[in-house]
DNA sequence: AAGTCGGGGGA
DNA sequence: TCCCCAGACTT
């Protein structure tokens, strides 16, 4: 859950998961639906089906977790950060990690202008720094001391060098750069415009694809998508009919519009709310309207629910 | 090596 | 509005 997200959006999530999954047998015999239920609105999705993945495939080895890095790897969504994590944190082997904190110290300690992303040299530099500090027979603490230090002390944003307890090796410091180090990402942002189908049946029912054409939400239960320039005009969009005919259509209507973001897109998306004449030919979930909100992972498509409107 | 994937909060 | 968060995986 810890990847890419912050402890604070997680805690409520997490108390849940391990109430319900609370061995790894309980999570591997859970169902996907049940797993991806509990990471509403988290994000970052094949992050669940991964987990479900390796739960089961840990089930199938008796139970037992792998001790080494190369077998942690090659389960479903350990990649090097978490396969360090397990075997430094977990079981106390002289491993190292590297997650975003510690690239921030790193990054200021050595005056880098780069990231470990850039290429493969700088990505072992990074690492190659991560195993120095991992060589105590503690490492365990020290890698969670150093995770600690990035988020309260070597902050992104106002660091606070004065009170940091390893001022004295930092060369950012010491030249009064912090706020220089680590060089940005910038990313790309793009507008999104287009408008989600909410087909109702007439009795309350609503209709659900698992949409692979979107470029978001791939593989998720939610409601038809398209990309469309002219969605803000009140006309029946003739791509609506991908999904449904406009002879099916009994009636319609723009009902709102939603504003939202996924990683580099920003979407507004209109709401157009559709009751069809018959459910003849249309491909999908029928799904009652107060079931909506448990069948529908992702919080973008939680905000559509809003909007949507039975006649 | 670059692109993709969510959502929320801080500044 | 921009940036990043206890990254991993695909292209």
């Amino acid at each position: 859950m810890l990847q890419q997200t912050q402890v604070s959006a997680v805690q409520a999530a997490f108390q849940k998961w391990m109430q319900d999954f609370p061995t790894v047998q309980a999570l591997a015999s859970a169902s996907e639906e049940e797993v991806l239920l509990h990471w509403q609105g988290l994000g970052y999705y094949s992050r669940a089906r991964n987990i479900h993945k390796t739960a089961k495939q840990i089930v199938q080895n008796g139970g037992k977790f792998p001790q080494n890095r190369k077998e942690l790897k090659a389960l479903p969504g350990i990649g090097a950060y978490t396969a360090g994590a397990i075997l430094s944190l977990a079981f106390h082997q002289n491993e190292a990690i590297l997650d975003g904190n510690l690239v921030r110290i790193f990054s200021r300690l050595k005056e880098w202008d780069f990231l470990p992303t850039k290429d493969k040299a700088a990505k072992d530099a990074y690492w190659e720094e991560a195993y120095n500090w991992a060589t105590a027979e503690d490492a365990f603490l020290t890698n969670e001391a150093l995770m600690e230090l990035g988020r309260t002390v070597c902050k992104k944003s106002n660091p606070l060098c004065e009170s940091c307890p390893i001022q004295k090796i930092c060369n950012a410091y010491k030249n009064n750069r912090a706020a220089e180090f680590p060089p940005k990402k910038q990313t790309q942002y793009v507008s999104w415009i287009g408008f989600a189908l909410a087909i109702c049946d007439g009795s309350g029912n609503f209709l659900l694809q698992s949409s692979p054409k979107s470029p978001f939400l791939k593989n998720q239960l939610t409601f038809p998508m398209f990309e469309y320039a002219d969605a803000f005009k009140n006309i029946f969009p003739g791509i609506a009919e991908d999904v449904i005919p406009y002879e099916n259509v009994k009636r319609f209507a723009f009902t709102g519009t939603v504003e939202h973001s996924i990683t580099r897109y920003k979407i507004q998306c209109r709401v157009l709310c559709v009751e069809a004449k018959s459910r003849k030919g249309l491909i999908g979930s029928w799904i009652p309207k107060q079931e909506l909100s448990q069948k529908i992972i992702s919080s973008f498509a939680q905000k559509i629910i809003i909007f949507t409107h039975d006649f």
